[in-house]
DNA sequence: TTGTACTGTAATAATATCAGTTACAGTTCA
DNA sequence: TGAACTGTAACTGATATTATTACAGTACAA
């Protein structure tokens, strides 16, 4: 899995932890610890996906628009890392003569699929305002 | 993840298919599509874990030694593929001063391990002989 | 006992993916 | 009109992945 999925998350603990204020590509490219461009595409996606409302110009950035506890990390995989389970690479050549070599793509295929049904339940079942509340708890233990 | 798991499976299920012989790296990598040092190494893995015998030498190669039933995609997926889930980058620092930056990534590192933990028992519910009855069934379907 | 056919393993090369960065057009506010 | 932003694409460098080569070691068979 490549990383936007995390920088998504990330990002959108941050907003829900400042509901009052727009951050900007800066401010969070620093939280989250990489470039405000990398964190303006993952932020595009979650605009068009509804999660975040943008502003252009002085004073802009991004706000949350959706309910922290109604956003889940399933919610989030899915337009930023869905499909990202499977390998690029496959085995196996449905030409091939063998029965084993000619289905064994389609069956991993298959395989992967359902394990990523169930890799998004787990995730359907961890909102934004969760993953807040767990790190308030990681104080609480200092 | 990378697909050396998906090479691990794919080579068992080839080895339970000819189980009265031994297949060489070569007709290994054949049928799974890829280099025969590939295989070696891979099988080399899966010798240490108990899964095959091998035989060096002329007319040497690999075997299957556990039973099909016996073996799951989970005790492939540990020896192979275990911590893929996480991607290799995260972001967070916990040196910083924010709450939400500093914690971050103890946090989410406990959501990913869940999460592998959660892939690893549909995984343990899929035995190599499930895997080679799935194939058989896609030639019952044509 | 020697040649052939294998595995084991490491090193290297080629390629693909990922993250960082730069650049600039477009937008908004003061 | 200038300053502070986003949106997006292009480019660069780093890292991960796969392919390939090479060769030492092992086992069988003539």
């Amino acid at each position: 899995m490549n990383s936007e999925f995390t920088i998504a998350v990330h990002s959108l603990v941050y907003l829900a932890y400042v509901p009052e204020r727009m951050a900007s590509s800066e401010a969070l490219a620093d939280n989250v610890g990489t470039h405000p461009a990398r964190i303006r595409k993952v932020m595009s996606v979650l605009r068009k996906s509804g999660y975040v409302a943008t502003r252009e110009g002085a004073g802009g950035g991004y706000r949350l628009t959706a309910e922290p506890n109604e956003v889940s990390l399933g919610d989030i995989y899915r337009v930023m890392a869905q499909g990202s389970l499977m390998p690029s690479w496959c085995s196996g050549d449905p030409e091939m003569d063998c029965v084993v070599g000619s289905n064994m793509k389609q069956v991993m295929f298959g395989i992967f699929c359902t394990a990523e049904k169930r890799l998004e339940t787990h995730f359907n079942a961890i909102t934004i305002r969760d993953v807040l509340g767990q790190i308030h708890d990681c104080v609480d233990c200092e």
